[in-house]
This record gives C-alpha cells, sequence and structure tokens, in this order.
DNA sequence: TCTGGGGTCCTAGGACCC
DNA sequence: TCTGGGGTCCTAGGACCC
C-alpha cells in the first residue's frame, strides 16, 4: 500500500512577507493589492481571529479591523521560496507533485520502506526542516491516497500532522459536511443537500449514490468512491507543466470606453507575452474573456496557423477576437490567454511530425484517387467513386427527386 | 459604493471525415 | 412513414481549487 503525504504552506503569502519583515509578526496583516474591487488573498492568523479570511472583499475585511495591515502581493518572492519549498520536499522523495503554489502530493512509500522512521516522525522531521530553513509552517496530510492526504492536512493548521487510513478514515471524514469535502463546491453542494446528502457519510451510502448518478453523471461515482475512502488517481510526478499562460484584469469602474479597453488588451498581451517568452511556451491558441458582470461573462478563442508568443501576434489576435464580439456592454473585466501551451523544444518535434502527416494524407489521397482512376479505367460501364462523393451525390438525388415529387 | 487573478479539468454540441 | 454512425477536433461554458 503507498503512503501519501499532503504538504500544505499554512497562510503562506502572508507568512511570506513576515518572514522578510519580522516587523508584521503578530499582526493582523492581508496580502492584497489596494483597490475598491480587491478581495484578500491571504490573511494572517492574527487577521484571522476577526473572521477575516481570503476570498473576503478587502472592505468588509477593514470594517471587521480598522488597524489593519495591507500587504501589496511579491509573486516573486512567494516563487523563489516555494521553489526552495519543493526543493527540500524532494529531497526526501522525488514523486512529487505540485499542486499549487503552496502544496503539493508526495509519494514516500519507498523512503518509509527504507528508513526506520514511522510516517509521524518523517512529517515532523518535514516541518521541522521547512520551519528552520525557510521560517515557514506547513501541515502535513498521511494518508493512502491523495485525496485523503489532501482532506488530513486541512484538518490541522498551523504545523499540524494529520494521519488518515483505510480503519480510522469513517471516525474522521464521514461525519463532515459534504461542503468540507475537496471537490465539491458551492454549486455541487446545494443540489446535494436537495437530496437529504448532508454529510460525506451520508455521500457514501449505496442509496445515495443512485440518487445521485443522474445528476453528476461521471463524477457521481468519483464522489462516491471518495466518501468511501478511495482515491485511485495517480501522483503526477513527470510533469508539472502549465497548459495555459493568461492575464486578465477587473477594471476599476466599469467601461464601455473601447479605446481604454483596447489599450488594456495591449498591456496584457505583452504581460502574457514576457511570461510566455520567460518559460519559453508557445501556443497557437488563443483566447479572450470578457466579463460584464460578476455572474455574466463569455470567451472566444481562435486557432492561429503556426505557433508563437510574440506580442504583436497575441494582440492583434485579441483585437479580432474583441471586435469579433463586442456590442458595446459595459465591461467589468477583460483578459487574454495562451491556451494549450507546449515547449518550444516540443515544436521542432511538432513541426517535423505535422510534416510527416501532411506528406502521409497526400500519398493516400493520391493512391486511392489512383485507384479509382485504375478501376474506372479497366471496368468500362460501372462508374467507381469514393465513399465520400457517394453520399454526396445519393443526397443531392434525393433532394432533387422531394423537389420534384 | 466597493467581491481577484491564476489556473485545471470536464462536458455538450456542432462540424467534419470516412 | 422510414433517412448511418463512429471517431475526432473544435468551441464555449461551467465547476472547482488556491
Amino acid at each position: 500500500m503507498q503512503i501519501i503525504f499532503h504538504i500544505d504552506l499554512n497562510a503562506f503569502f502572508a507568512s511570506a512577507e513576515i518572514s522578510v519583515n519580522p516587523s508584521l509578526k503578530g499582526k493582523p496583516v492581508v496580502i492584497c493589492r489596494e483597490s475598491r474591487r480587491s478581495i484578500i488573498t491571504t490573511a494572517s492568523y492574527e487577521a484571522r481571529a476577526y473572521g477575516i479570511h481570503s476570498a473576503m472583499p478587502l472592505f468588509k475585511a477593514k470594517e471587521l479591523c480598522s488597524h489593519l495591515i495591507v500587504v501589496h502581493p511579491h509573486f516573486a518572492l512567494y516563487k523563489t521560496l516555494s521553489q526552495q519549498f519543493f526543493n527540500i520536499v524532494a529531497t526526501f522523495s522525488k514523486k512529487l507533485e505540485v499542486a499549487s503554489i503552496d502544496e503539493c502530493y508526495v509519494d514516500m512509500t519507498d523512503y518509509i520502506k527504507q528508513h526506520s522512521f514511522s510516517p509521524i516522525e518523517i512529517a515532523t522531521l518535514i516541518q521541522k526542516t521547512v520551519n528552520e530553513q525557510l521560517h515557514l509552517q506547513c501541515s502535513i496530510g498521511i494518508a493512502p491516497n491523495k485525496f485523503l492526504a489532501k482532506m488530513a492536512s486541512d484538518m490541522k493548521k498551523p504545523m499540524g500532522i494529520t494521519m488518515i487510513t483505510n480503519k480510522n478514515y469513517k471516525d474522521i471524514i464521514w461525519p463532515l459536511p459534504i461542503e468540507s469535502m475537496f471537490g465539491i463546491g458551492k454549486k455541487t453542494a446545494p443540489k446535494l443537500h436537495q437530496l437529504g446528502i448532508e454529510t460525506i457519510g451520508d455521500l457514501a451510502k449505496r442509496e445515495n449514490y443512485e440518487k445521485t448518478r443522474s445528476i453528476f453523471g461521471k463524477n457521481a461515482l468519483l464522489f462516491y468512491q471518495k466518501a468511501n475512502g478511495k482515491d485511485f488517481s495517480k501522483i503526477n510526478y513527470t510533469k508539472n507543466e502549465l497548459k495555459s499562460v493568461g492575464n486578465s484584469t477587473t477594471f476599476e469602474r466599469d467601461s464601455n470606453d473601447e479605446e481604454f479597453i483596447k489599450s488594456m488588451f495591449r498591456q496584457l498581451s505583452n504581460e502574457v507575452s514576457l511570461r510566455a517568452q520567460k518559460r519559453q511556451l508557445v501556443s497557437n491558441s488563443i483566447s479572450i474573456t470578457l466579463k460584464y458582470t460578476r455572474e455574466k461573462s463569455r470567451t472566444k478563442q481562435m486557432i492561429l496557423d503556426h505557433y508563437t508568443n510574440d506580442f504583436e501576434t497575441i494582440y492583434a489576435s485579441a483585437l479580432l477576437l474583441f471586435e469579433n464580439i463586442y456590442q458595446g456592454e459595459m465591461l467589468r473585466l477583460v483578459g487574454v490567454s495562451l491556451n494549450n501551451v507546449i515547449h518550444q523544444n516540443e515544436l521542432n518535434e511538432q513541426i517535423s511530425l505535422f510534416d510527416t502527416k501532411q506528406e502521409l494524407t497526400k500519398k493516400q489521397v493520391n493512391s486511392t484517387d489512383q485507384i479509382i482512376h485504375q478501376l474506372n479505367e479497366t471496368l468500362p460501364g460501372i462508374k467507381v467513386m469514393k465513399a465520400s462523393s457517394l453520399i454526396k451525390e445519393e443526397t443531392i438525388q434525393k433532394k432533387y427527386l422531394k423537389n420534384n415529387e
């Protein structure tokens, strides 16, 4: 059986700021851009004592705590610390999947087999190392699979260690409300309540699975399995590659000023281009997002005939997409994104593959045409056609017949 | 008065091919 | 009256997470 750790840095952005500026220690700090529409990305534990939490609008947080300290985010700092954190964890096991900037899954099965430490002892050692080297705290969940490990790391913060096993998972997760289950959000939870499903234990019942099947399809089975402590998803430690690179911005105030909106697309395209170039990523798929209200938005995408991360191309494509769908509405947010990005090195392989494929296709077409030609030559009186054209001719004939009835 | 920005994954429907 | 179907690709939108 495998032993999976889920390791989560506690209040990461806030702790990172405190680590470089110790005068913030012990104070109610939030990490947030200062603007009327901002929301909190991270709150220190002192700020949380006032009821402040991430995703809360800044104006509300200020209402709750008048002497709140607002610190602007420094992503370069977080990126560096995050990398150092993963490096430390990787000294214990290379089978590491980065889940986000502040959390990862690690397969510790081999390490535990090879050393005479218990999982708890190793988790304690990881916490100690991270804390000594980076001045950061982390919570660790230990379990036989990713889902239970994730649930476990959430249970005790900060600096908690929680172990969930195939024996004790019922006692630990079944009493929890379904809202606290990883993967169930604010849309799914009310639907489950309507079916009378309140706890993870309820979701684990066979008769409730039957009820959810028609509503959630494939997801119903995954929910049912997870509620029963089963998760067959693998730790993906071979590649932690980006799939898209995007940038978006919410306006200080809604706008329908086309000149202003286009200037924003220019800035966003530039940002996306720089970030893609930095990582040597290219894409042939560009999309824009327009957000009209907090609820209503739309996206539009286009495929280019080549792969790029060039600013001019991204900007021109974004404008083209914008002019295609924009009808003068007030906008709240615009965004630009490169989708299905690949590394530049892969591009060369793809080109040669593509060429080969094109040649092959061409050859195949030729050979089919040649065979048909030969058949028509050798079988006078019988007309041989490709199946596709046959169907077309048939359809045309039928339409013709119908029209003449 | 004021609710972000970075992502991932899944699905449904249409176009197209054979 | 009765009008392929299976596969694949693309697009747009939705749900979720941190």
